[in-house]
This record gives structure tokens, C-alpha cells and sequence, in this order.
DNA sequence: TTAATAAGTTAGATTAATCTAACAAATTTA
DNA sequence: TAAATTTGTTAGATTAATCTAACTTATTAA
């Protein structure tokens, strides 16, 4: 059986190469908050486990087996996620910190129950997909805001960096996923938009913000 | 924190005095599947963290704050097992080994979310009492089915070392807590008794099941 | 293209949890 | 009570996961 700590390295490797393809130790060392040093030894580990492709000095790269290890984790993780809000009622800022913790259990009925209970979701409570029981994950291939233009109609599908602080601001905006955004205007100095959703007017949205929220077209 | 595993010892802990009134490192050892110098040096730790009493070669007893320590870990095993069972699905011979892991999640809130989907349940699936936030355990005092005598009419309430092949059994015949049992007869030479319940009529039980039986007057 | 900086590695130590082998103390049996 | 057995302890080793200090390799900036 693989370690919780197994677990998160793949997890973490996983992430940065889908945002670049390719990672390194100091990436993963910042990520995961251990020294550089530690994250040496374990990839030699994940190496020697044949979950990833690792020569001396040269970036890292999972192999099919290490991202499929890693699809199945954020699998535990997402599926814990929608059940800790869908049928616990937990806020979607709540979620995260409880599952980094419950994606470790080691029981494949858990997650299967989990599963059938919340009827086969395709994505956890932040938009982002759920691998599904292969480790195939869905690529998505939504817009960010900022790329909208004035008089866009557009659909808040999921969030790019979902962490505590972000969610937290979209709940004192009450901004959830799904609402229909209209796009009034851009400001072309700082990026900043104006929009109107739910029960929202002439609502402003920084740049930062716009880049993070992923919507589809209506 | 503390480590699931200083969890596991602190757990056993208290089924070995709540049986006997104290414990000793042998009974550990059998109980953790451990040798006993893994227990010996791990005792040395929970004596050092104020949980334990301990003097060489003497019979060990958990202190106030280890009993109360072990106390909080079964209400989050035995809560686990009520919630896979109610909101869930599993069967109560499923679900020990899910809680055995879920019990060292490190979250108030989700225990405390759990407890309340569940109503504020007293006892689990295996009819053990849940402790209270406060570490305070409930005293049961049913009689086990052994010591009734024919024409007894008791109601099943809980188990006596709820093991995964005594609920096997249990399943096979078909008996679940709360059912109402009607002794007929009890075979002295052996123990063995014949009871009616539910849909079953003349059903023999062991000695060994009913001492393990624990029932109530109705 | 050298010097400075960043990234990565090695060596060696630490801690928690475990083991086996050897021995000592306590208890039970004869 | 003496012998045998059980129980408990000590010593020393191992493994996973971590650290710091020191060093090397690679990259970036002068
Ligand atoms: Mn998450
Ligand atoms: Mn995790
Ligand atoms: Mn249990
Ligand atoms: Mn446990």
C-alpha cells in the first residue's frame, strides 16, 4: 500500500505538470513545504516504484503508472469533497483541509458508496473534474473571465486556484458556480470588469479575480 | 497532535481496563498485534505525555486525561460506524475497518456534522454506547442472553465482541438489535438455548453466541 | 565568459514506530 | 521451595520521513 505521504508527492507532481508539463524539485519542495533534500530522497523512492521518470539534474515527469496513481488520489479527493457539501452541507471553503485528509483512507467501498451516493458527479464542489474510476480526467476547456468581452452572457463553470481566501471573497460576493455573469464592461488600465449576476448589479472584479473564474458560454 | 497510532494504543487501552480494571503489556501486545518491546517503549511515551500510569514490571492504568484521551477516539470510531451505517449504506459487519482509519481524521467539525445528520445518536450500529464530547462513557448494564431462562421474553440491545464472523452469523439467522426474543428452552448439558424471534420460529443458538448476546427486559 | 545565483545532491543526524536477541523479574507448577 | 513458564526490559538494528550543512551542477546576469 502506498503512504499517505506517497500519496500527496503524486498528488503534488501531478498538479505541476498540468500546469507545465514538466516539474522540479524546488517546485515540489515549495509546494509540499518540505527541504529540497527530502524531496530528493522520496522521488528516488516514486522512481524506484516505477511511478516516476527522474536522472540527476533533469526535470521530473511521472510515468503512465505515477498518473494514474495520482488521477485515482485526486479521485479520493474531489468525490470526499462533493460529499462533504453535498450530503455533509459543508461550504465549499470548508472541504479542502478535511479531505486532504480523508483522500488517504484506504478502502475502495468507501469511495465507491461515496459515489453512487452523490450519483456519479463529474466534477467536485470548486468545478474541477473528478478522475474517474481508470484515471482518466476530463480535460476542460473553459474561458477564463478575463478573456470575456462587454455584452459576454457567460456561465461560471469552475475556479483556477481554489484556495481559502479566494472562496471566501466569492462568498462575500455571492458568486457560486453556475450563475449566468453579463459582462457590462472592461477596463482596459487594470482589467477590472464590471458585471451583473443573480442578484448582483454593477458588480466590480478585479483582474486577479477575472483570471480566476473559468466560464462557459451560454 | 496525536499520532493514529498513539490513537490505537490509548483505544486498546481502555478496552483492556473497561474489561478488567487494568491492563498489562502482554494483553497490548496480543491486542495491537505488536511486539512487546514496541509496546514497552511506546507505553514509556504515553507515561511521559501524562496518559499513562506506569512502574516497571507493574500493571499499567491510563490516567484521568488518557482515559478521557481514549475516550473521544471510540466516539469518533463508534460515530464513523453509525453514520456508514445510517447515512450510508454499509452493513454493521462492513464497517468496523473504514472506522478504524476515519476515527484518526484530525477535524472537530466533521464529527461534530456527523453526530448531528445523525441526531445525536447514544449508541453505534453494534449497540455500544457513544461517549459524549466530554469523554464521559455510558454504563450498560443488559445481561447477556445466557443468563435467561425459558419463557423470557428480551430485547436484543447490543453485542459482546461485535468480531466480523459473530455478525456473519448474525446476518445468517437473521438477527438484529431491537428484535424482540422469546427464550423456549434451554438445554443445560450444553448451554444452547431455542428462541423464537421476527420470522424465526425454534431457531438454536450456542452457548458461545448467547453469551454474547446482551438483551434487556421488555 | 566569468561571476553570481539558483537548483540539486550528498552526507549525516533525528524521530517515530517497529523488529529480534538476550536477559531479568515475576508468577505458576510440580 | 525449586524448576519451569510467563512476563517484562534492555540493547541494538531497521525503515520512513524529515532536517541542516556542505558541496556540486546548472542557469542567469554582469
Ligand atoms: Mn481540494
Ligand atoms: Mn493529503
Ligand atoms: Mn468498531
Ligand atoms: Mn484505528
Amino acid at each position: 500500500m502506498r503512504s499517505p505521504t506517497e500519496e500527496n508527492y503524486l498528488k503534488a507532481l501531478f498538479h505541476l505538470s498540468n500546469d507545465k508539463a514538466e516539474a522540479n524539485i524546488s517546485e515540489l519542495s515549495a509546494l509540499l513545504q518540505v527541504s529540497k533534500p527530502t524531496v530528493n530522497s522520496m522521488v528516488k523512492n516514486l522512481k524506484k516504484q516505477g511511478l516516476v521518470n527522474y536522472e540527476k539534474y533533469k526535470p521530473l515527469k511521472l510515468t503512465e503508472k505515477g498518473r494514474k496513481a495520482a488521477a485515482l488520489v485526486l479521485r479520493k479527493h474531489r468525490l470526499t469533497e462533493m460529499y462533504l457539501v453535498d450530503k455533509m452541507g459543508f461550504g465549499w471553503e470548508e472541504v479542502h483541509d478535511i479531505a486532504e485528509q480523508i483522500e488517504h483512507i484506504d478502502s475502495p467501498v468507501f469511495f465507491e458508496r461515496m459515489d453512487e451516493l452523490l450519483g456519479y458527479p463529474r466534477v467536485d464542489p470548486h468545478g474541477s473534474p473528478i478522475p474517474d474510476k481508470e484515471g482518466t480526467v476530463e480535460v476542460q476547456t473553459y474561458q477564463s473571465l478575463s478573456n470575456c468581452k462587454p455584452g459576454d452572457k457567460v456561465k461560471l463553470a469552475a475556479l483556477m486556484h481554489s484556495s481559502a481566501d479566494f472562496l471566501a471573497f466569492l462568498n462575500s460576493r455571492e458568486l457560486s458556480l453556475g450563475h449566468e455573469l453579463h459582462v457590462v464592461s472592461l477596463e482596459s488600465y487594470d482589467g477590472s470588469m464590471v458585471v451583473n449576476y443573480h442578484n448582483h448589479q454593477a458588480e466590480t472584479l478585479s483582474k486577479t479575480v477575472c483570471d480566476r473564474l473559468l466560464v462557459e458560454p451560454i
